[in-house]
DNA sequence: CCATCATATCAATTTTTTTTGATGGAAAGC
DNA sequence: GCTTTCCATCAAAAAAAATTGATATGATGG
């Protein structure tokens, strides 16, 4: 399958929507670790639970979803783990439908 | 529901990511009606049926989503009914995304 | 080691989407 | 008028996706 089309299934829910709006407007890590210096902006599940009123196995499905569709990256945290927005994802999703629909 | 999540939606399907570069490559309208000058380039029902190869309902079912996403425009023409893509909503949602998630 | 916290995964269910075959309507040609 | 062609829509079935609750894993802190 089209890679755009995985793309655009990821970007089709609500929820997941939602979420990447929230780690595009992320400004300081969640659950930092003391003396740790990157502390790239990112959310973590707990957060994001709390934050859409969602339990934590559907939150996780969603952010499967994302980070399988290639939208966003994770990584491990202590025990938390950091989700991180893939822009580059975004960009080649953007200039794919460029080019297939003619837009420029 | 954001327009954002409607449009990729309609775009997250295998078949109708196929018609819509269908639509944006097609050159010529199909079902000319002899005569008539504006023959915008677009497809009818019949032309996405045999090249799909899929039966009429189930096309038609693609083209409604389609349209009701405002990915396409449809038009009357004699019996046939012609689709046209609509580059407007692509680039709004395009820009939307720019928006949304800081690409630029 | 044990208890706790954060997350992953699984199976079952619910919901949504897609597909199909059938029917009906509207336009065109005879 | 009748017939044919093209398309819309419907109900039912099939398929896919989302949700839930339970359980498992893995790191942390005592």
């Amino acid at each position: 399958m089209n890679n755009n089309v995985k793309i655009a299934k990821a970007l089709s829910d609500p929820i997941r929507y939602k979420i990447m709006l929230m780690l595009a407007q992320s400004e300081a890590g969640c659950c930092p670790i003391p003396g740790v210096e990157d502390q790239r902006p990112g959310l973590c599940n707990c957060e994001l639970m709390t934050e859409l009123g969602l339990i934590q196995s559907r939150v996780s499905y969603h952010m499967k979803e994302l980070v399988e569709a290639g939208l966003v990256t994770e990584e491990p945290r202590g025990k938390w783990k950091m989700y991180f927005i893939n822009t580059k994802s975004l960009r080649q999703f953007m200039e794919q439908l460029n080019q297939d629909f003619a837009l420029r």
